[in-house]
DNA sequence: TGATTTTTTGTATGTTGAATACAATTTACT
DNA sequence: AGTAAATTGTATTCAACATACAAAAAATCA
């Protein structure tokens, strides 16, 4: 059989390659690698602290050294990994204050979204979040957590979307990763389902009515509530991890 | 011309060179790298959206690959460089949206900050506040830029600093490399000192008397003056960079 | 049909991606 | 302490990918 080789010059289309592998083996190995770091990192697979051995971690993830420290060096400047010069970085400590810490900053970068989404919303992105809010309220009288939890999520992000300003939504980015963790290690830390549930329809209510002040404070609230749960929920659990 | 041949390790960096150099040369080429990149960034020595070619930077930074691109990595995280799959990395792109996002941004993290320091700052920090007040002052009369930029700087951190809480001293360091770049661009965009030097006041004595609303509101239109001036600059010297 | 433009194909070159080798430092052990 | 083992820091090497350029083929027009 003839073989149609393509040498040199790829074709300008691409047509036929939509499957996910590709975006895998394309995204380059230090991406990969600090995508699952992160991951194990947030799940706690990675404990707070925990020096970071790189051979040892090149093996687990099956590359070299070069792409892993490259990885480490991007998640050291997101905070989550701490670099310390000649000697092992480790995973980024993590205790009570670290939390308090975490969710006034974040419950904040959230306040400000809100007030400037209040205003800036369009007509389509709030249906979006009124369609959002419905979709979660049936999941919640399912029962089903995880589509509870994924929906959850994505009004937020939509929240941040609202306030059309990319620099904050990159913010928002950088400390979700570490609130994800805080919520990872207070496991089932969320008996507050019910209360979330009014609170996103109050505050999705303030946002309709473009009062900026109010939504800002509702969800601003909000997010410390969950954050003072998850500091309950570690205290109950016992010693923290330093 | 050619370069000498430099196997292993051609660069004894552990010359006697007095006593305080030490801890830089301890610091890692990485983050020395780092260091001078941002610097190049943030003067603008670096155009944004100009390509880096890697073994351009090693000659100039007289280093190789490796560390160069953990640098790269880095300031890819905080912003400051796009990163693009097997093509060359660039500077980040920064024109009149992104100043504006920018601004936004910080001046609401700055509101933050000063909410919380109206309540938190201790005795000491608010004395250590009137102190840089009054140096800035003196600066302004005897008509020392530099000194007084210094000065300004040096009170917008330790308002920040006085929020107690080390989470938003991060994000507002992260958004800063940025705006400092935008001062750059918008070069002599300081026609704003006697304005300036007003509202710092007008500040000042809202932490004093515990305003934390007031602050955070006046800091707020104080960098969002900044902001605007820098734009107004942009705009007048011409044709922003892409 | 012949000339010219456009499109496609082939090759060369430069740049990034990843792995390995080696030096230097820190840590563990005696 | 002093020495050995482990671990990080940096340089170099090789391979993969993308782009630029040149040549050839095909299509268009006089």
């Amino acid at each position: 059989m003839d073989t149609p080789r393509k040498r040199g010059r790829p074709r300008k289309l691409r047509p036929v390659e939509g499957h996910g592998t590709e975006r895998l083996s394309r995204a380059g190995l230090h991406e990969q690698a600090g995508r699952q770091l992160r991951e194990m990192i947030v799940t706690g697979a990675l404990a707070p602290g925990a020096p970071i051995v790189e051979a040892d971690l090149c093996a687990l993830l099956g590359i070299s050294r070069t792409p892993l420290r490259e990885a480490v060096k991007m998640l050291a400047a997101q905070g989550l990994v701490e670099l310390r010069p000649n000697r092992s970085a480790r995973i980024a400590p993590f205790d009570a204050s670290h939390i308090t810490e975490l969710f006034e900053a974040l419950s904040n970068v959230e306040r400000i979204a809100a007030e400037y989404a209040a205003q800036r919303l369009s007509a389509r992105e709030l249906a979006h979040l009124r369609d959002l809010q419905e979709t979660m309220e049936a999941h919640y009288r399912a029962g089903d957590l995880a589509a509870y939890f994924a929906i959850n999520q994505a009004i937020h992000s939509a929240i941040l979307a609202g306030a059309h300003n990319a620099t904050l939504v990159e913010m928002h980015g950088w400390l979700f990763a570490r609130a994800e963790r805080a919520r990872y290690f207070a496991l089932g830390a969320h008996a507050r389902w019910a209360e979330s549930i009014e609170e996103h329809r109050a505050i999705l209510a303030a946002l309709e009515q473009r009062q900026s002040d109010t939504a800002g404070r509702l969800l601003a609230a909000h997010v410390m509530h969950t954050g003072t749960g998850v500091l309950a929920r570690l205290a109950a659990t016992a010693g923290a991890a330093a």
